[in-house]
DNA sequence: CATGAATGAGTTTTCATTCAT
DNA sequence: CATGAATGAAAACTCATTCAT
């Protein structure tokens, strides 16, 4: 009997072992196994593993974006969206057995010289990195300056507190980062009144 | 013919490769090569790869935790320290073609099952921050307790900075990492001098 | 170029080397050399030489049986039959170069560790136990309980004759073998005409 | 500290490893640790693995015959001291994990091209052929060419029960060899009256 | 007598990929 | 679209042995 959605499968298979294990540790036997399909069905889909890796990125990319669209439109203050992003980080950290950032690590696993994963990894970083400094924008900090600077900062938090609770394996360095976006909130946000409401 | 030292050769080709190309895109072949050594030699020195590389890490550690001590003992003020160390990153990610932490890489090339490994990341990691607490006591913040905080935010600054920094192979987060040190500084010390000087 | 039937061939030469050199000091790399074969071509047919080692005491157990079952069936006293299989034994043995039971052998080189190819050697010691048990029962032995009794006895001259036939480099053992065979025959057939046949 | 014996230290070392795993699969590495011994003491003893192995058979051959020697002067019947030898054999295997016959399974454990290991077995097993021929003239067999019939059955017999116990792990090979052996002693022993006491 | 670092050739096994059907 | 046998290269690791001291 012949099953279809082949690709998808595939897809599936590859984005839970790549997280749960690491690019470099899982091999595409491990793939097809999971995914219940022939050996040549993978290359028919995808003609290398870095590809197929490449493009699970561009899809969790994709499926991060509009995830993060939602919250950008969401009800609320910027600074409660942000504190409830970080949160968001917690909750996969306990499901992902405490692997981070997925874009981080398969970088990590590699050796410098796959161009279509790391064209990846730059898009998604940058978004990312875009979405926090939106998110600082919005009745947080008094200026797009300073909106840029507090965006980059939670930026840098986030990515810091992923990869330190992997390698800790614990949840407190999101809880930290969690109170050093407070202090960065409170003085960005005084600034905003300051900046907005002078005589 | 016959070389002495290969351990100490087998380990700085190790350390040399590790670093720049990554934990699990090294063969032991290349380590060998490297190093002008047999593959028995390194199997007479190190059980495993793994144990090679945990050996690395740790000697690692007692080199920088030598150059963090050689940092606190140094002349000039907490926040100056502080951004000197935010500053030899820079230098380090130049010289390594931007391959930040060598603890973080290796875990995220890992499949959680490397106990030795994981060991001494956590180690360098916890030792890591309990270096930027220290710092931060330095006549920045007012209170064991704000210092514990401004220590571990910087901890998560300079972590995310180093990662980003190899996602991007960018200098820029980096200098976006001291950019909120200096705000983070600017609110520390403020209360460091309110609490130091009150009336 | 792609050859077909790689997993005939493997058996084939691992057949050939286990039986003349032994398994223990055969790698896998002259069987597959013997076999014309890749090496990852090997680990696609069998999981791992304990693997191949075990399917070719299977195999050649089946053909073992169908050579039993074809004497057992043939024309000719129970006693020429035994006499028949321990010649047959001598051919064997100047055909492998005086190397006896290949699952003696195999057993012998093993560490005791490996599950699978025990199983195999147990199920064929059993098994050839049974034929000699079958071969006594035919006009020879007076009783079930004879039968089985002078079957074992044969079982195990057989299985001696074989081992030192190899361990001397010689075929006597074979032969003194069939003489204590005549001796065993004369007694039990001797009482199985008394036990038959009496007034 | 220097400690003396060390090339006893080796052969004990040796003889416990070889018998209970295996020459092949055992490796100078395990036998130096037991004997707590640098490698080069190894091979200032030794000139090789094998010779190694030659040695411990020789050593485990003047042992053997020596034991023989005990039995053939003791008190009691041959065919008592026949049984008490094929007794001596499941306390052995027993003891041994059920390996059987060192010089057997050192054999087949090889490449039929140890000439010094295969000197050895063929000095041993003669020799163990020898005893049981003497063995058999002791009061049971009437005439040498009988002796030597009767003994040659009981090596055969032996040689066999050892094999099969260690391939089935079991000691019921030994007990049907022992009962054979009682059919063959009733058989030999009455010739031996017959023959010893004609009118 | 004893040491232990160093070695070259070997081991079994896994990788990502391609082929004919 | 799908299959699974076949592959070359490389992976980690072990072997018995030799060397300078």
């Amino acid at each position: 009997m012949k099953k279809p959605n082949a690709r998808q499968r595939l897809l599936d298979a590859a984005a839970d072992l790549f997280t749960e294990r690491g690019y470099g540790v899982v091999g595409i036997n491990q793939i097809i196994d999971k995914a219940d399909t022939a050996k040549a069905s993978f290359y028919h889909h995808f003609p290398s593993k870095e590809c197929l890796c490449a493009t699970w990125l561009e899809d969790a990319h994709d499926r991060a974006e509009a995830r993060q669209m939602e919250l950008l439109e969401s009800d609320g203050s910027g600074g409660e969206k942000i504190l409830r992003y970080f949160e968001l980080l917690k909750t996969w950290l306990t499901t992902k057995d405490f692997r981070g950032c997925p874009y981080s690590n398969t970088a990590a696993s590699l050796d410098n010289e796959s161009k279509a994963i790391q064209e990846q990894v730059v898009l998604h970083k940058n978004s990312l990195r875009t979405f926090f400094i939106e998110l600082a924008g919005q009745d947080v900090a008094g200026s797009e300056e300073e909106a840029r600077k507090l965006g980059t900062s939670l930026f840098l938090l986030y990515s810091g507190a992923a990869i330190e609770a992997q390698n800790l394996r614990s949840e407190w360095p999101v809880d930290a980062a969690i109170e050093c976006v407070g202090d960065l909130l409170d003085r960005y946000e005084g600034a905003a009144v300051v900046g907005g409401c002078g005589p």
